[in-house]
DNA sequence: AACTACATATGATGATCGTCATCCTGAGAT
DNA sequence: ATCTCAGGATGACGATCATCATATGTAGTT
């Protein structure tokens, strides 16, 4: 167990050790993590590959986190929030800011941009599978898009606007997951344009 | 490399060896498989899960295929051509038949029935980062309910109807992943109602 | 009855996984 | 200037992974 190596100490490209700067790594990592989940799914990366992404090795890693799945349900947090403030961005244009939405969502670019995608639909399957606090995280944020939604929708008594306001988001998700996992492009993007037809017709 | 141990031999509980029934091993492997990823995602089983779950050792895997991934496409095919038979089962009772496949399809059976459940949704993220082989697989199962859509949909010329079945096809999808993955039964629910209302007003 | 062919079981391989004990080093406090 | 605290690096642990070599015994053939 003692294997004293006195190896002369080459390196350390050296990074900017200890301070309130623990707090930067940690969000680093959770970042990458974020980014990485929704590339390769959350089973499909590991914790040395996250760690290198992120510029460290992977021992450091619990000293950050408890555990694996501690960082998952932090991670997912994290990529959930991302589209918060994507989707905010959009909707605080006062003009047309739901065909907008649905152009955006719907769009060649979001359907290729895995890391920076919407995690309601990228990460779905792995939440459904996965802790209580990703879920709820993903609840909290299926709630804040069924709100902006219902107020966007014009028209009818509140609860018609909220029904329309799901039947819209459940939609979104699907032709985008379906639009991923198909091999044809064609049919890729006629699911994303009739889609997005359909949709900014249905609602108004 | 050569040890040579001459271990008395004990065991062997004994299956049908030998003969044409290796299709049947072969067989069984991919329906538990096609089931098992469903459930637990395509990277959450292992070869040896999956071997013992269909009644045999891990060893023999690779006499029945030359690679998990070739599994992994056998079985995804597989779970994609059980929604065939389940989907033509409704659609083939002539009357109402389109409000009966919403109904069904955004029931809470099948939201928990994750086994049985339609891979275009269930298997929406694992076929996008999967092989070519399931991504053919999964387009042609899109194609075919995509047709049949177009076909119960009413009124319209043929290129609305079909944009319609898009539409719908995307809610239904999106409904159940989000559905899934929320963790409050009483929005998961509403989820499934309402997109189900939804859908079934806007059909016609 | 003996031989061949092959499906399956056993067990080993090296890679990779999550986790952790240990050491080094720099930052903040005294 | 020195001491302490803790972040990060190194390296190893056991578990599990996909893959494969080999042993075993049954089925089908001769």
């Amino acid at each position: 167990m003692s294997s004293s190596l006195s190896r002369p100490w080459v390196g350390d490209l050296l990074m900017g050790h200890s301070q309130a700067d623990k707090t930067e790594s940690h969000g680093r990592i959770v970042k990458v993590a974020a980014t990485r989940f929704r590339e390769a799914g959350v089973d499909g990366v590991g914790v040395a590959d996250l760690m290198k992404a992120a510029g460290l090795t992977h021992g450091g890693f619990y000293r950050h986190f408890a555990s694996r799945d501690e960082l998952v349900a932090e991670a997912i947090e994290r990529a959930l929030d991302d589209g918060s403030a994507a989707v905010s961005t959009i909707a605080n244009r006062k003009h047309a800011a739901l065909p907008a939405l649905i152009d955006a969502y719907l769009s060649v670019a979001h359907r290729d941009g895995l890391a920076t995608s919407c995690a309601v639909t990228t990460l779905a399957g792995d939440v459904a599978r996965g802790g209580k606090r990703a879920r709820s995280a993903y609840t909290r944020q299926v709630t804040i898009y069924l709100e902006l939604l219902t107020k966007l929708v014009v028209g009818g008594t509140r609860k018609s606007r909220r029904a329309k306001a799901i039947a819209a988001l459940s939609a979104l998700v699907g032709a985008v997951s379906m639009a991923r996992a198909v091999s044809d492009e064609t049919l890729s993007r006629e699911i994303l344009e009739s889609a997005a037809d359909e949709l900014k017709a249905a609602l108004k």
